[in-house]
DNA sequence: AAATATTATGCAACCGATTACTATTTAGAA
DNA sequence: TTCTAAATAGTAATCGGTTGCATAATATTT
């Protein structure tokens, strides 16, 4: 099998008598090229198959026009929202993307972080992984002046570029409206609390119970994983209190069906003896009975928001570093299994 | 901010007093360097912060040791397992993975072939969109002998490696279930029949209802996409027929959550008035009421032995056109949802 | 018509690592 | 001790674009 050889300018250059460089600034369009070579060129570079040589252009011009993406995880459709919003922005801008992900571990975010690093990547767009402790290993891109968008999973307190909802808002919205349902003993189960996403949500909580004259209690409050044993788990523990709660919020819409469901198996109707908020809008809310009622999550804003701001900063037109926080808004969206009011019985 | 210059070999070699020769081959760790020249060279890169410029490595030895991978989709756990399961094999062989994905459009993933031909990735594995016809996008990689190895999505009669499951029998199975448990007016709710794993399976759906002596029926046929408003609309469809079935086999385990949502919403008793097979094995199967019967899809088995086959062609020691076709097992897990025999009902 | 400005192109160094080939040193064999 | 082979290391060309600077060609001004 014979491959055929690779077209390169100098083939092009030889072919039409012209210099290297002459045929490399009319392939950028360069306005100091005559527009006649210039669709010389290109016809010819088009008919001989030519395709640049990405390696060699990076080398020499030292930029990848490449954004490296690292995920904490990339299951739900939230994740998947961000990406195609990222995405959308990025291919308007002629931006390509490496995007990682970590699998919720600090281990595997460092080495994708040193990945892209030795990728060169331009910009990087970042979500935390859920055990993540600090950000030393986003240290060599701030010493390299490789700007960094954190998104969703951040570290608040720093002052680094990040695009967020307001998760202490929607905790307290989503408590609110489980009280307003008239639940008054509330259980809260969330995940790491090194993750400002859980730790807000919770601090609404507490506020929203505070702010209604009711007692916060520690026992009420399970932190797990998201996986199906760790909310499986979660629900065990909640069965096995010796008053059960009449509302629970849970921090994902994942954990929150799984729990559904344990809950259900142990003969527990929903809204009615516990009422039942979620977190993040996805799809499996839809279909599970109740209707999950949930904080919608508007990740194709959030990832279009981080990759213009990111953008924008690598074109020079905006400084990250003067805003470097933005907060998307959220809302509360009313489904079934939170509506005790107005409750049909489910099992 | 002043950004420190990058460290290359060069610097390491004078300050070394050796040549830039000689740094190359001991980070290489090629045995005609001396153990302690290579000890001095590694300990004095790692000491000034040396990092390998890829793009000068690849631009010269022509090799990227990167494996793009084409997905169709992102958003199902059987496409995250299959993803765990290369970057499992990949990881370990010291290959970088480019993810792209379609978004199940063939203009997306023409580009995106046409992306990672220009980042000239050593290999590809990939998943085809719902509506591609053809491959001729993949023929680039040929000309150049770049390996592609298809999994899932594939086209059965091209002679390209593929790694698959027996769609057909995973077909003829989830269907007689449905008839052993009684079923006798069965409907299919699927997608694309260009996509062979949808057209086998149907093939399968067929082929057992012929076996067990029940009539094809063409009106029990669905096909739709695999997002919810395709999935309502579906259901909605099934409602619509004079008489209802009573078991549908629905090629996609989300769909098929779907489809139960709507026809539990029309009184409909799942599985006593109409039992459910979905496929793929979901993470969302066991959270929805009935819990779901599905057929459990290896993906990161698939992942592992479609990189492993890939790697092992690229490193001389395998033959991919050797063996073209490798099938993985797949089988059918029995929840509640098919159950009539045994039917509790469900709301 | 001469002087100056503008436009188009070429020259050649450069980005950083790899490697075929050559040279030197050292060890082992005769 | 002399010669050959093996082990190390160096030289320099190469991969394919990019770009500052110089030059030539053409247009504009005086």
């Amino acid at each position: 099998m014979k491959v055929k050889k690779e077209i390169t300018i100098y083939d092009i250059a030889d072919k039409l008598g012209v210099s290297t460089a002459t045929v490399s600034r009319a392939l950028k369009n360069n306005p100091s090229t005559s527009l006649s070579t210039r669709k010389k060129i290109n016809a010819m570079a088009e008919s001989m198959g030519y395709r640049p040589n990405l390696f060699a252009s990076s080398l020499r011009s030292q930029k990848t026009h490449t954004i490296g993406v690292i995920l904490h995880e990339l299951n739900s459709s939230f994740i998947t929202s961000v990406l195609a919003g990222i995405e959308k922005i990025a291919s308007e801008a002629k931006y390509n993307l490496i995007i990682v992900h970590s699998a919720e571990s600090v281990a595997l975010e460092e080495v994708n972080a040193r990945n892209l690093f030795n990728k060169r990547v331009d910009g990087v767009i970042a979500s935390l992984s859920s055990d993540t402790e600090n950000l030393s290993h986003f240290q060599q891109f701030q010493n390299k002046n490789i700007p960094v968008v954190f998104f969703d999973r951040v570290f608040e307190k720093s002052d680094d570029a990040k695009v967020i909802i307001n998760n202490f808002q929607a905790g307290y919205d989503a408590t609110a409206h489980l009280i307003e349902q008239g639940c008054r003993r509330i259980a809260h189960i969330t995940s790491s609390l090194k993750r400002n996403v859980y730790s807000e949500r919770m601090r609404g909580y507490k506020q929203a119970l505070l702010d209604n004259n009711l007692k916060f209690d520690e026992k009420l409050v399970v932190v797990e994983g998201l996986k199906e044993e760790d909310a499986t788990r979660a629900a065990k523990q909640i069965l096995a209190l010796k008053t059960l709660p009449d509302g629970i919020f849970i921090t994902n819409d994942f954990c929150a069906a799984v729990v559904m469901q344990v809950l259900k198996d142990a003969g527990i109707q929903i809204p009615r003896d516990i009422a039942i908020v979620g977190f993040n809008n996805d799809n499996i809310g839809k279909v599970v009975s109740p209707k999950l009622t949930t904080i919608n999550y508007p990740g194709f804003e959030m990832g279009k928001v981080a990759a213009h701001n990111l953008i924008n900063h690598l074109k020079g037109v905006w400084d990250l570093s003067l805003s470097s926080t933005v907060v998307i808004k959220s809302e509360l969206i009313i489904r079934e299994s939170s509506l005790k009011k107005a409750s049909t019985s489910h099992k």
